[in-house]
DNA sequence: CATATATGAATGAACG
DNA sequence: CGTTCATTCATATATG
């Protein structure tokens, strides 16, 4: 492959952008000093300073480093023991009705349709 | 996966709308005839003639396109080199601190009355 | 060349 | 409604 860090698609379809060592490096670093969701404003810094093509790929790169980094810790953790339903701040979930109790205490059932319309049908 | 259209989790995960080809179809086309939010009248309609799910799905479908529409139209209007295309604030920033890793509050007052989307889905 | 893994990209779902 | 999260898809790359 290039170093060059351009896309190219030797076929006919999508290039992927292939950041180079070096790119990842940076952009590992930053991510380490805290960047987990870095401004457009940064991204534009961030992506000139890598010569990236648009803001877009590093956002990606943000987007899909943080999520992967917490799918292994999630991994790693697998379970405590107590149950983990510590993410019960997903709320209600279903669209709240005029005057539903809201907070089905059911927990995070499926999209069960709870809903009441919204404009006086239901979906 | 399945490319049935319907949502099965082959393990015992949250199962995500796969929507078809077809079904796409008609929404885009949906879409470009204006159809840019719904009301949940014409959403049970679209659905049942998608005999997707629930209209929650079409709901979430239409709320996707539209942002993501715009998104890409800000990313092409600022292209790489003016700064920002990005899906994050293009609020003010009118602190740009060099290394400010959270996001720019920008203001972030919401006495949050918990106005949900479908509920009122006059947005 | 086949399989496994890493990762760019896309998108359904949901939050604030 | 914009943003963020989670899951999935597709391809590049590593290994044998």
């Amino acid at each position: 492959m290039d170093g060059s860090g351009a896309n190219s698609a030797s076929n006919g379809n999508v290039a992927r952008w292939n950041p180079t060592k070096e790119q990842v490096s940076i952009l590992e670093g930053l991510y380490g000093q805290g960047s987990r969701t870095p401004t457009a404003d940064q991204i534009q810094r961030i992506a000139s300073r890598l010569r990236a093509y648009e803001g877009k790929n590093v956002f990606y790169w943000f987007q899909n480093h943080k999520a992967r980094q917490r799918q292994k810790e999630k991994e790693l953790q697998q379970q405590h023991g107590c149950l983990g339903f510590s993410y019960l701040n997903r709320r209600c979930l279903y669209f709240h009705n005029s005057d539903a109790p809201a907070m089905a205490p059911g927990l995070v059932n499926h999209p069960a349709p709870c809903h009441s319309s919204p404009k006086g049908m239901s979906l």
